[in-house]
DNA sequence: GGAGAAACTAAACACTGTTCAGTATATTTG
DNA sequence: CAAATATACTGAACAGTGTTTAGTTTCTCC
């Protein structure tokens, strides 16, 4: 008998069809804007009936960043193929920083919201996140290995690299570049540049 | 008779009383977790009296964001003093850095929350922030003309500057950097490693 | 002292995340 | 098949949020 089985199932697609929906919004609207009544409406369901499924707003969060991890992911496999460890950095470096442009509130939930620290740390969740981390980790131990970038420590030059991204990207996203008095095509071209500056500037 | 002259002093009295405790509350808790219900009980006021001072909460983080560019300018003034401008530009790059370590409720005020839009922008409040901007414009433009530095244009010079600057204080604040599976101080000295390599980046 | 202006507030509105008691449905047992 | 139990779901409430409005109190001026 498949009962359990089919409860089981039952319990599976009620959690996709909260978090699909809830992705959809988080996306639409931002975290902050999007209320658990708005999604329960959407899914015509009581709100009280998507706490049967997660426990607070913060689990759909992990699940949510989980799901946008997979997609950055997704987009370094096919951005980010060269076989030269330089060039691979170099594509990861713009493959990330377009991904953070073309996808503002996805990257707002990965790198800029605060963690919700009720979920346990180190879950699940976070080893896509590790896993992005790592590879670049190894690919700058290999640049350094064949003596490719200026750097001696692979993990000063992976946090270095990230910072240069993730803050080239979420200064953008929070409209601080704004103070530069440029337009919008400006800032865009003026990340690019810093983008392509700072990658002759770690090369040897 | 200065009776109107009064009620203005009287006024700007209450609106330094409302910010003075607005500031200290966001510090404190942060922003989000400050209710305009909280900073009237501890001013011993209605919540509907702040409003008589303050169009909305945006326009009290405006404030509050004011006196804390205000602050970081005077933490520029301490520590940023040397007279040639590659080693002016490490100062502003330490100190910037070692502002968002010591001050994280105010770093996210001015650089990580969304931006009020409300309140019309290029507001006086963003005075400060394009203050400390055009200093490192500046700072940045010294160094190419002298051929300090190993850039050509001063503005994507600056935004990289700050970008790197901003990446390492904003991911670390974050918790970003925890996945990285360095401890707290292995993450305070990579951080203070990673300016030291740009720096060595950077110069000629 | 009384009219008018200014300062202030209680209460309400429309939201939020979350919990809980109670109802409806499905499954298992006698 | 009917009764008992387990599961799924929801209405209503709790405690909080930013903000508005109508009404009261206090102050200023003639």
């Amino acid at each position: 008998m498949g009962i359990v089985e089919r409860k089981e199932r039952d319990r599976v697609e009620m959690r996709e069809r909260i978090i699909d929906v809830a992705i959809e919004m988080f996306v639409k609207e931002g975290y902050e804007k999007t209320s658990i009544r708005n999604i329960a409406e959407k899914i015509e369901y009581s709100p009280a009936t998507i706490y049967l499924y997660y426990k607070d707003k913060d689990e759909l969060l992990y699940d949510v960043q989980a799901q946008a991890f997979e997609k950055l992911d997704k987009y370094f496999r096919v951005h980010v193929v060269a076989q030269d460890p330089l060039q691979r950095l170099e594509q990861i470096m713009k493959a990330y920083v377009r991904f953070g442009k073309k996808n503002p509130e996805l990257y707002d939930l990965m790198f800029i919201i605060r963690a919700p620290m009720n979920v346990v740390e180190d879950k699940e969740d976070w080893r896509n996140c590790h896993d992005a981390f790592g590879t670049l980790v190894q690919c700058l131990t290999e640049c350094i290995e064949k003596k490719l970038v200026r750097f001696n420590d692979p993990m000063v030059a992976a946090v270095s690299v990230w910072s240069m991204g993730h803050g080239l990207v979420s200064l953008d996203l929070r409209d601080r570049l704004k103070v530069t008095e440029m337009n919008e095509a400006e800032i865009a071209a003026t990340i690019e540049k810093s983008v392509k500056e700072y990658f002759n500037l770690i090369k040897m």
